[in-house]
DNA sequence: ATAGGGTTTAAACCTAGGTTTAAGGTCAAG
DNA sequence: CTTGACCTTAAACCTAGGTTTAAACCCTAT
C-alpha cells in the first residue's frame, strides 16, 4: 500500500505516519523502485493502536515504551498493566484537579452573582 | 518597586512579567530614569489576579477579554459570569472525557489482567 | 506530451506560555 | 575601582505533535 492508501485506511494524515516513522514510533518503511513508502496492510493495526493510545491520554513516549518502532514485539503484558495503571491514576488526578476548578469557579460565579444582585 | 521586587511578591518570574506586558496583558510599566521598569504595589494583585486564572483553566487571551492590559476597568459583571460560566462548562466537559478515558484503560487493564491470568 | 494527482525530502512553521542567552547598562558596597 | 547583583533588549530556544511548503520526481489518463 502507498502512504495515502494507509493513511486513509488508518484513518490518520500521511504526514502523520512519515512523522511516526521519523520518530522511530514506526519501524521504517519499505520502499518501491520508485521510493516510493510501501506499506503492509498490518500496519493499518498498529496506527489505529497507537491513535487510540494517544486518544486515552498516553503520550508518543508512552507509546514507544510499550512497543518499540523496531519492529519488536510487545512489551510484557505486566509491564502494559504497570503503565496503564500508571496512568489510571494520572488521570484521576486530571479529574480531582478539575473537579476543584469546578467548585472554584462555581464559587466565584456565586460571588458574582451576590454582587450584582446589590 | 523594580521587576525583581514585584516579582517576589506576586509569587511570579520577572520574565513572565516581561512576557505579560508584550502581550499587552499588563499595561507598560512606568521607567525610571535609568531605564528601568517601575511598579506600583498595586500591580501585585493584578498578577496575582493573572496567576489564579490560568489555575483555573483560562487562558492568557481569555484573561485580556476580562480585563484588557490598557489599564482600563475590568469588563462587566455580566460578562464575567459569562466567560466563567463557559468556563464551567468547558471544564465539566474535560471532567467528563477524563472519565471516559478512566473507564477505557480500566477495560484494559481488566482484559490484561485476564491474559496473564491464561 | 501534458495535465493531474500522488509521492519524496528537508526545513520552516504553528500553538501556548513562557525560559534562556547574549551583550550590555546601572547601582551600591567595600 | 571593581565586584556582584540587578536591570535592559531582542532573539533564540523549549515541549508536543504535528502541518505546511518548496522543489522535485513519478505515474496514469487523455
Amino acid at each position: 500500500m502507498k502512504i495515502g492508501e494507509i493513511a486513509k485506511a488508518a484513518g490518520v494524515t500521511a504526514s502523520r505516519i512519515r512523522f511516526y516513522e521519523k520518530r522511530g514510533i514506526i519501524p521504517p518503511a519499505l520502499r518501491g523502485e520508485n521510493g516510493y513508502r510501501d506499506y503492509s496492510p498490518d500496519l493499518v493495526g498498529t496506527l489505529r493502536y497507537i491513535d487510540q493510545a494517544q486518544r486515552l491520554g498516553f503520550t508518543l513516549r508512552e507509546i514507544v515504551d510499550v512497543e518499540p518502532g523496531t519492529g519488536e514485539h510487545p512489551v510484557s503484558c505486566t509491564v502494559a498493566i504497570e503503565l496503564l495503571t500508571e496512568k489510571l491514576a494520572a488521570v484521576d488526578e486530571v479529574i480531582a484537579e478539575a473537579k476543584e476548578r469546578k467548585q472554584r469557579i462555581k464559587a466565584l460565579i456565586a460571588e458574582l452573582d451576590k454582587t450584582e444582585a446589590l
